[in-house]
DNA sequence: CCTAGGGCTCGGCCGACGGATCGGGCTGCC
DNA sequence: GGCAGCCCGATCCGTCGGCCGAGCCCTAGG
């Protein structure tokens, strides 16, 4: 039997998710919340399997408890009206393994219940989208970018432009790789030439994209 | 109705999934193809919807293919026995817009199809839940770490610095914030002696590393 | 009210660092 | 031998960064 929480400021959207969870035969609500407070407390003494979260609430909304709410131990869904990207980055930096909208069929409500509490997350689709171009995006992409415009620096310029990355001036540099401040300075230069860079720390973005450290 | 396209090496394959999708009345099955280049011809010539395509597969295999059937116009839905790590990114890459497991059940299976014909994305949930993961423990340590080294700059500082890590010079910062250079050059004094910095590039790497950008 | 403090804005000065340029030595290859 | 590419070095100058001071605006508090 799976042990949830609800948790929204209005009573009636407690009583349909109740009504909802409670038809299923392996779901029981062991408890409501109307707010962050509420909800942490409820976590820690009833220790359920799932906790259903609403976003926007009076007092401590539920994007600000929902970390201390995953520390307590249970899996949190979260549950919103509108799937703006901002609560999705912090739901899941929160911890989040779920994130649905209000919209979501009561037969998929349940289904994302049994899936957080096997351990597997379930986002509503539009919010899967999201989080895929954005993984798409800032993914490899970039990286794979960063590393071809790198390519035609020689060996010895790679090691002098890594160090730069990690924020050393030349003459520490020089020192590091036991060279003249002067070669140094030669490979910086021949380096920001050949990546059409005009600042040393555009040379370190290259390094930092390029996932070089 | 939605038009799909089934590609699978194995015929017993293809015809379950046929099977699972023309029981439903929305949903119709208008071509089989058993290889990546099978898949490609198939899916430039008939223009599904949307495109059921298995990863492993003798020949061109699904993953090598996907950017091409998706450049033609379907959306994609890979379908894989097994939920590699390597496997999700690169289809996730190639632009498919669903990650299936082999022993999603048939209700699951159609009302994948529709999501994404509808634009959304559908994946299955152990994928979601990794998905997840690399999305949120993006190293929440350094990073939050990072955030706390830069909590002393003031607002305005934070701006400059951020310039700073765009690999800006000051004059130009001066030029993007409408200000004095000889204002930047104070700001991003106090802000290297607030982070006890000796660099500006280590301005930069602070911002990276708290992802602000 | 007015004083004190903090943040933002500027200017000037100067030492230090960063970049551009030129040249030389070394290797491998045509 | 000539050429090309990489590595190293030295010199010149612009930019950066530290340090001084100053004025302006706002808020807090006597």
């Amino acid at each position: 039997m799976i042990r949830v929480v609800v948790v929204d400021d209005e009573q009636l959207v407690r009583a349909g998710l109740r009504l909802i969870l409670e038809a299923a035969e392996d779901i029981t609500v062991v408890g409501e919340a109307a707010d962050g407070a509420g909800a942490l407390e409820q976590a820690q003494r009833l220790r359920p399997d799932v906790v259903l979260l609403d976003v926007r609430m009076p007092g401590i909304d539920g994007l600000t408890v929902a970390p201390e709410v995953v520390a307590a131990g249970p899996k949190v869904i979260m549950l919103t009206t509108f799937d703006l990207d901002e609560y999705v980055h912090r739901a899941l930096r929160a911890g989040a393994v779920g994130f649905l909208l209000k919209d979501t069929p009561p037969r998929e409500l349940a289904a994302a219940v049994r899936t957080v509490a096997a351990g597997n997350a379930m986002l509503a689709p539009t919010v899967t989208r999201r989080l895929i171009s954005s993984f798409a995006e800032r993914g490899p992409a970039r990286r794979d970018a960063a590393r071809e415009r790198l390519a035609p620096l020689t060996e010895r310029e790679l090691a002098i432009v890594r160090e730069v990355a990690r924020g050393h001036g030349n003459a520490e540099i020089a020192r590091r790789l036991t060279m003249s401040e002067a070669t140094v300075k030669a490979h910086v230069s021949r380096a920001l030439a050949k990546l059409h860079a005009g600042n040393r720390v555009q040379l370190a973005i290259l390094v930092y994209d390029a996932d070089l450290l």
